[in-house]
DNA sequence: ACAAAAGTGTTGTTACTACACCCATGG
DNA sequence: CCATGGGTGTAGTAACAACACTTTTGT
């Protein structure tokens, strides 16, 4: 579960009571039930720790299989990258805590690596899909959608460029709307919306594009 | 299993002789033995059906998890993606058969969703990686080279222009051979081989790209 | 009037596509 | 010398980055 918070892209992270890795900080996520999807499960753990409806986008990140991932149990982990927008503080229980990706506590078992591969498919997937509608609050400046992604991707990002893009691929839309900033002035800012919701990949082939 | 057979994508698939789905083709594989990987386990089960030497890449696809996949039991199926060159006729045994991508036979379970998410990630990965190595013999003109891409896209590719991109990138580089084609004359081709043989994203930021 | 913040115009570059043209071989 | 297949040259285009310039506000 990742989101951006104080600038910075942030994973929620449980702290572990028990061995192993008693005192790590380890995914959310838990056992798959009877019959159960795992998307199903996914959902159902992180009920115990952020509300469900505020994650705006789920999907698969593999598969882990490695038998020495578990020091006692052979187990594998499917794991999932979730995205939570700005603005949502999620109530969350006193065990888990969100962390800053590039600074990562010491994780139990693979976690940390898995985060990280996370990290990596979101920072594909904001190139060359509308996925940052799953990080961005409803409506939005420029300039505060520029401070998200410069914070998922880990450098700075002109507004003026990313406004370009995004518009010409008809994911952003103006919503008519302004919104007034600092109290010592400026132009009021554009409000913007994502046209859609949902993922839809805007960039599918780089090259080879099929015959026009 | 993808191949490039007869100038069309094929996958390699088993014909079920007992219940459920018997008469249904189904991808290679089987149960995860104790203490395997799941990457160990695909290619022991492959080793019945192909030489494992054969698969010149392998990668994961994904996980599924639909209680309804299997009507007698509850089973998850992490399944992967593998290539193997043309030229290669790997000697397989009776119960499995070569099939058309794009005219698959009645398949078990959801395997032929599996199949087609299978061609999806291979139809990307050809335009942004030089994934194309697992699909093309060790070295081979670019006539040869435009027919594998051809088949594994499902559209018509000019050779001039990937062996441009190709060139650009650095993923082909000349052998300096030279092979000659029709028996009715024609200007001797040249021969080129990519110059890893592991995959490398050539491509991995469509935009926003990180400052130079 | 001036500073601050946001937006637009413009230029240059790169990567790609399309297509005309040239090269090397066999008959 | 011509058909055949392969390669190169070149022009056009689309997407993007960089940066100067303009607009709109508060003090």
């Amino acid at each position: 579960m990742f989101q951006v918070r104080d600038g910075e892209l942030q994973a929620l992270l449980w702290e572990r009571a028990r061995a192993p890795f008693s005192g790590c900080w380890s995914l959310p996520g838990g056992v798959l039930g009877e019959g159960e999807t795992l998307e199903e499960s996914i959902l159902r753990h992180l009920e115990t720790k952020v509300d469900v409806s505020e994650v705006a986008h789920l999907e698969q990140l593999g598969t882990w299989s490695e038998p020495e991932r578990h020091p006692e149990r052979w187990e594998l982990a499917t794991a999932y990258l979730g995205l939570v927008p700005v603005g949502i503080d999620p109530h969350v229980p006193a065990d888990t805590r969100w962390h800053r990706v590039d600074e990562l506590p010491p994780t139990a078992f693979d976690h940390g690596a898995i985060v990280l591969a996370g990290r990596e498919r979101l920072r594909g997937k904001l190139s060359y899909s509308n996925v940052g509608f799953a990080l961005a609050p409803p409506t939005f400046t420029l300039a505060e959608l520029r401070d998200i992604y410069a914070a998922a991707l880990g450098y700075d990002v002109s507004a003026t460029n990313l406004k370009r893009v995004l518009v010409r691929r008809g994911v952003l839309e103006a919503t008519g709307g302004r919104r007034t900033h600092g109290p010592s002035g400026g132009r009021p800012a554009e409000v913007f919306r994502f046209r859609s919701r949902s993922l839809e990949v805007t960039d599918q082939f780089a090259v080879f594009r099929p015959p026009s």
